[in-house]
DNA sequence: AGTCTTTCTAGACAATGTCAAGTAGTACCA
DNA sequence: TGGTACTACTTGACATTGTCTAGAAAGACT
């Protein structure tokens, strides 16, 4: 094929399927996709995602590094702009999984993000969780050294986790008062947790 | 056939089904359950759990519903016996969650454990959840008075929902010091949240 | 011109969710 | 005793799915 004058691009067949995948996964959640809607709503034969990805799991592994990739650099960023590492370490992940929900419901359940089949996501799983580690090292740099260094990132971790994840999946809206905005909430949520926690010694 | 006197019990076929399900969700994941994986091994025809259950939805449903139910339990049994409520809302949650995966998985996931077009599930979630609101509520009385009310709350929630979540599927065991065992890291992370977070005012 | 590699498409297969229909047993009534 | 209704399933069928195997078209290299 020649190529014409910067008209236009060729298409992005890998880009196309991911994207399509991705879509699927926000709005009808995991369980809805199927290799063949992907193929449907990338318009290419049913076959084609398997060029890419060798299976079903191949495709939830590429998102999954992706979303990873991207949540370190969020992490990276806050570490250096930030001046409330504790509320912005949670902030961040959060805001992370409300802006890419179709990234966040794969790369937060292991039984699907194929983390233990796709070296690549399994690094950058582990660079992710690296970023989160030198953002709670902001907080408090004498806990690293102790024995239990692992406390502060666990908590960290675990109630941006829960807090994500009830916001995108679970029924924690529901129950906050209605004029509560996502956003909002986790303001309100970040700032009361980083006030009252106490991090010195 | 003839009923054999008061010797073996009658077949609860609705039971069965239920703990296969169960049982393949505790040990290969959601993604496992196929409805006619389920009929196998409860011994009944591929058709025999649609007559418990209207569909796959069904059963999650049916599954979540057991679950908040013994959650909200837990919960109860916590607030008449702890004498640290705060630590203990924690570990309340995140033991059931450990002791009862296959429970767990569904009842975490809103997109699938039927919250929504199941009524009778919805009702034992929100009953489960008014149990942690009165957990919270023995920590610190006072603050339920206030407009902020919801952020104790949603602090322990989400806490224990990430604790949780990332003990029973996600990569959080991998990442601790290798003899922590989980018993133990629950203890220590609930024991250090509860030490470090101050909810007077 | 011929062969390789990449990027797909087409066809086939077993397994799945679910609809429709049937059947065996039990309960109740006449 | 016969009839009828209901419960608790089973059997069969169908479209859809994930994935295997075989190509096919187009460019690159020799």
């Amino acid at each position: 094929m020649v190529k014409s004058p910067a008209v236009e691009t060729p298409p992005d067949v890998r880009r196309e399927v991911l994207n399509a995948a991705i879509s699927i996964i926000k709005t009808s959640g995991v369980e809805a996709l199927s290799m063949r809607e992907v193929a449907r709503q990338a318009n290419v034969s049913h076959q084609a995602p398997y060029h890419y990805f060798v299976d079903r799991a191949g495709i939830f592994a590429a998102i999954a590094e992706e979303g990873f990739t991207a949540l370190e650099i969020a992490f990276r960023h806050t570490i250096v702009t930030s001046n409330n590492h504790l509320r912005d370490s949670l902030s961040t992940y959060v805001r992370f999984a409300i802006a890419h929900p179709g990234h966040a419901r794969v790369m937060f359940r292991a039984d699907i993000c194929g983390i233990s089949t796709h070296p690549a996501t399994q690094l950058a799983a582990d660079r992710a969780y690296l970023g989160l580690l030198d953002l709670a090292n902001q907080v408090n740099p004498e806990l690293s050294k102790t024995t239990d260094a692992f406390l502060l990132p666990t908590v960290l971790w675990s109630m941006a986790h829960g807090l994500a994840n009830l916001i995108i999946d679970g029924p924690l809206m529901n129950k906050m008062p209605t004029e509560l905005t996502v956003d909002a909430l986790v303001d309100k949520v970040g700032t009361y947790f980083a006030a009252n926690f106490n991090v010195k010694k």
